[in-house]
RNA sequence: GGGCUUAUGGUCUAGUGGUUAUGACGCCGCCUUCACGAGGCGGAGGUCGCCGGUUCGAAUCCGGCUAAGCCCA
């Protein structure tokens, strides 16, 4: 092996993966399914390292269980639909949708998405993703629409669909209804303005005793606060609290509507704030969901004062056709020039805004879709607690989300880039026609209807505009994945499927949409498991996010450190929480990358011509080693079974670094150049070298496949290490491990002394014994070379039982509240404190009787002895008798002997 | 305002009721050592966010507060 050339052998591999084809699932093989239902990646633009984070967590599922022998369907995929992308293109173009031809607008973003798939193959592949590019979906092409509008059909005839007439939230810019789900909420600076409303009836003079009433020469008047003056033409009634002290006064009076003709009533109400404003406030048809809920309360009539393009209606008079901004002004100027205004301030207010461009939220009674959700409920929390959630508390997330629900799925929009609404309508009698399953795919826009004309009345058929909310298509992503109406055997197969992976912010989007339609499709969950990825903050701290100006491009990271370290950083990630990205991060694992490279060379180097087998019998430290990386073998296989990829990758990391490279080359460097024990020691590097690169082949793709094929492919038989059997433990020696950390720690304490002297590692010292007792110093002589070779020991170096002519003291004791507090509960203290106390006469007695009794510190109800039962750990204190030699103590009853 | 989550050396992080809190990055000192100097050995650096409570004993369990993130109102 030569030097590590990361990025040559990363590009190799990615290039060679791809001819190879051993990602592929394979449809008629017996292997059991592992079936990830991968997050249709939003084609808006290309990944940042957030995103490449999570679909190489993905990554890590998906190679794990190949190894682990599972037939592993794991789709290359892109979500197309949508508003986002439609922003995008009219943003870049300065148009908007309605400037230029339907089909010609559509295919503006279809290109402007193709783009970005392209851009996003190249990453997944440079990542070291292992997607199978032959189970391919996007979600606008007509195959994958088609199954939209078959379920959309299907739910239509269970009855689970309406259409009804409601006041939606909308984007005046976009022009279409969003669900709640597509709503932000920002916090804008905002004028509160007081505004004169004058009484329509006369009024006794004491009525002025009170805040905000007055009189001027135009009568008396009622000052009321709003942020929303140019809601005035549809203001519908006042209202007041009813504790308030004015409301005995001025309840059932009537207001005049400031500039506009118009009466209004005042009348009481809990919900208003009275601390807000001047605690009179005005309802409009619609300002906000509250004033919606007083609306439908109190069944107020629907006057809209702005219209579908955000434009003033015919009931704002001179401001008719004005924008909601330029009818705010012109109001705002009228109500000054005719003296209405009384005062402005400056306040801060939450605002619903569109969730992509930024556009305040408008609510306007439109005819719209619905699926009913709330009457699912139940349901939905069932599938739920059918699903296994990682991390678990996520699940609560949805289960709060769904019993919030209040109003149904709003599932049209008034959008041209995304799958058509399937159905027609009559202009005479408003019946609607759905399209027949079989001819889906259908644009009701281009396609002629099943009928020629109305079933009920024989009025001509209108396609629909209408098209559905993204969330429609990617939200069955698990039925076209399991090919549900096209291939009704491959379906029973593989629905639902094993695991769902997302990210937590679209909980109560994508797994509460998918959860509910497969639900109410299939009547089953639409997979086992789900897997919350957290998200990745930039350097500042803030979420990693394209809006905010804050993204690292993942290709940037892999040209300066590879594809392998950066995935070395989204191994520590851990699932479901905020996890920071800085590039010294992945310095780590270029690091790591370079540790496991020389150590694999060390192997290769080391394990001859021949694959080893398996020796009659094993050195003590072959089975040590062997028992330590059974026992991470065991241990990571349980970490990565429950996703938890962070701790599995710290195990392995620490066992290869600090056990076996550290400690376990050091120590067989002497067998391999001396030729000894050759047997046991290359079959246990052979396996441990080996096993490590299958550990580490989920994480590092790239350099455990290049070390498969330079080292061990030769005596292997499969074509990929990543297509090779997940390791198994292979021997557990209890005591054999014991007897390797004695030898270990004896080994690491000559190498420190040997540091701290400045002497170098492998130069011989001139020891002329080792004290230690009886049962550790057969524990050295069974490794008696081994010792003598690593840390370069005089041949006739000898190991004695017991100590030499020293001197031990005892220094401190110490309790061990763990075994006293259970014993002595609330008496721990007392005893604590009387042998602080006493302390010197303690020791006095422990260095002549070797230990205490209970009795000998005042507690004679119980019987025992101290230190020999664990209460009491005594620390000495080592002083070397006579002069002759240099004897260190090098921990515990082990002591070296260096000749002066 | 509500739900969920997080808070540990300068930075990032492990931590499962037991008194001496893990590791990494960075910093300091020593060591050219035959897989690796992008390495090895060691060191300094912490009132475990704040306030209470439970307990013989709390970073850990409970309550409150503060700050941050996600989602909602």
């Amino acid at each position: 092996m030569e030097n590590y050339d990361q990025k040559a052998i990363e590009r190799k591999w990615q290039k060679r993966w791809q001819e190879m084809n051993i990602y592929h699932f394979d449809f008629n093989s017996d292997k059991p399914v592992y079936s990830i239902d991968v997050p249709p990646r939003y084609a808006s633009g290309p990944l940042h390292a957030g995103h490449a984070v999570h679909y190489t967590h993905i990554d890590f599922t998906a190679r794990y269980k190949r190894m682990r022998g599972y037939n592993v369907f794991f789709p290359l995929c892109f979500d197309v639909n949508g508003i986002p992308i439609e922003e995008r293109v009219e943003r870049k173009l300065n148009i908007t949708r309605k400037d230029i031809d339907r089909q010609e607008f559509i295919k503006l973003c279809s290109e402007f998405a193709k783009k970005n798939i392209e851009k996003m193959k190249e990453q997944f592949i440079r990542l070291g993703e292992s997607m199978d590019p032959t189970i391919y979906y996007q979600t606008d092409a007509e195959y994958y629409r088609r199954l939209t509008q078959i379920s959309f059909i299907e739910l239509y005839k269970k009855g689970y669909i309406y259409r009804g007439e409601f006041p939606v939230n909308w984007c005046p810019r976009c022009m279409t209804a969003m669900a709640d789900a597509e709503i932000n909420y920002v916090t804008r600076k905002t004028k509160l303005n007081v505004i004169k409303f004058y009484f329509s009836g006369k009024q006794p003079e004491e009525i002025l005793k009170y805040h905000a009433i007055g009189k001027d020469d135009r009568g008396y008047f009622v000052e009321i606060a709003t942020t929303r003056p140019e809601l005035l033409p549809s203001c519908q009634i006042v209202m007041i609290h009813p504790k308030d002290e004015r409301a005995p006064w001025l309840v059932d009076q009537t207001l005049k509507v400031p500039l506009l003709n118009k009466e209004v009533k005042i009348i009481t109400d809990e919900s208003v704030d009275p601390n807000f404003g001047t605690g009179v406030v005005m309802v409009c048809t619609f300002g906000d969901k509250d004033d919606l809920k007083i609306a439908l309360k109190y069944k107020l009539p629907i006057e809209m004062c702005i219209d579908e393009e955000g434009r003033m209606t015919e009931i704002c008079g001179k401001y008719k056709g004005m924008s909601i901004e330029e009818a705010r002004k012109a109001i705002i100027e009228d109500l000054k020039k005719e003296g209405f205004l009384v005062d402005q301030k400056d306040i801060e207010q939450n605002v619903g805004v569109c969730w992509r461009c930024k556009t305040p939220i408008e609510f306007i009674n439109a005819k719209q879709w619905f699926l009913k959700t709330v009457p699912f409920k139940k349901l939905v929390l069932e599938m739920s607690n059918r699903i296994k959630w990682y991390p678990d508390f996520m699940k609560k997330r949805l289960e709060d989300w769904v019993n919030s629900l209040e109003w149904d799925w709003v599932i049209s929009r008034q959008r041209y880039f995304a799958t058509p609404i399937p159905v027609w309508e009559c202009k005479k009698c408003g019946n609607i026609v759905l399209a027949r399953e079989e001819d889906c795919y259908v644009d009701p826009t281009v396609d002629e209807p099943p009928v020629d004309a109305c079933p009920k009345c024989g009025g001509e058929l209108k396609g629909c505009e209408d098209v559905f909310d993204t969330w429609m298509d990617s939200s069955i992503s698990p039925l076209y994945n399991t090919f549900w109406k096209r291939d009704e055997e491959k379906f029973k197969k593989l629905y639902p499927m094993s695991l769902r992976p997302q990210a937590h912010d679209i909980i109560r989007t994508w797994a509460f949409y998918t959860i509910l339609r497969c639900a109410l499709l299939t009547g089953k969950e639409p997979f086992k498991n789900i897997m919350m990825g957290g998200f990745i903050l930039s350097e500042d701290g803030t979420p990693m996010h394209a809006s905010l100006g804050n993204v690292i491009d993942p290709l940037e990271i892999i040209e300066e450190y590879g594809a392998d370290a950066f995935r070395c950083y989204a191994a520590t990630c851990s699932l479901g929480e905020d996890n920071p990205f800085r590039k010294k991060d992945v310095v780590r694992g270029v690091r790591l990358l370079r540790k496991l490279w020389n150590i694999e060379r060390f192997v290769s180097l080391s394990i001859g011509d021949k694959k080893p087998s398996k020796p009659r019998e094993f050195i003590d430290i072959d089975a040590w080693i062997l028992t330590r990386y059974s026992k991470l073998v065991k241990r990571c296989t349980e970490l990565m079974d429950f996703f938890n990829y962070s701790q599995a990758m710290k195990e392995m990391e620490k066992f290869v670094w600090h056990e076996f490279a550290d400690h376990y080359i050091e120590m067989v460097k002497g067998c391999v150049y001396r030729g000894e024990n050759l047997e046991s020691v290359r079959f246990t590097l052979y396996t441990i070298g080996f096993g490590i690169m299958k550990l580490f082949a989920p994480f590092f793709p790239h350099l455990t496949e290049e070390v498969y094929h330079q080292v061990f492919k030769k005596f292997e038989k499969e074509e990929s290490i990543h297509v090779s059997k997940w390791p198994e433990p292979i021997l557990i020696d209890e005591e054999k491990e014991k007897y390797g950390e004695e030898v270990k720690k004896f080994i690491s304490a000559v190498r420190k002394w040997k540091s701290d002297n400045g002497i170098a590692l492998n130069a011989p010292i001139k020891a002329s014994c080792t004290y230690a007792p009886e049962d550790v110093i057969n524990i050295f002589l069974r490794s008696r070379n081994i010792i003598i070779d690593t840390l370069n020991l005089p041949k006739e170096h000898e190991f004695i039982p017991g100590s030499p002519e020293v001197e031990e003291r005892i220094k401190d004791i110490k309790l061990n509240f763990a075994k006293i507090g259970p014993l002595l509960k609330d008496k721990s203290k007392e005893m604590a404190r009387w042998i602080a106390k006493n302390k010197d006469e303690i020791i006095k007695k422990i260095e002549t009787d070797g230990d205490i009794t209970w009795e000998d510190i005042g507690i004679a109800d119980l019987e025992g002895s101290l230190i020999s039962e664990g209460y009491i750990k005594v620390e000495k204190e080592v002083k070397i008798k006579g002069e002759e030699g240099n004897v260190i103590n090098l921990y515990d009853a082990v002591y070296l002997v260096i000749e002066t």
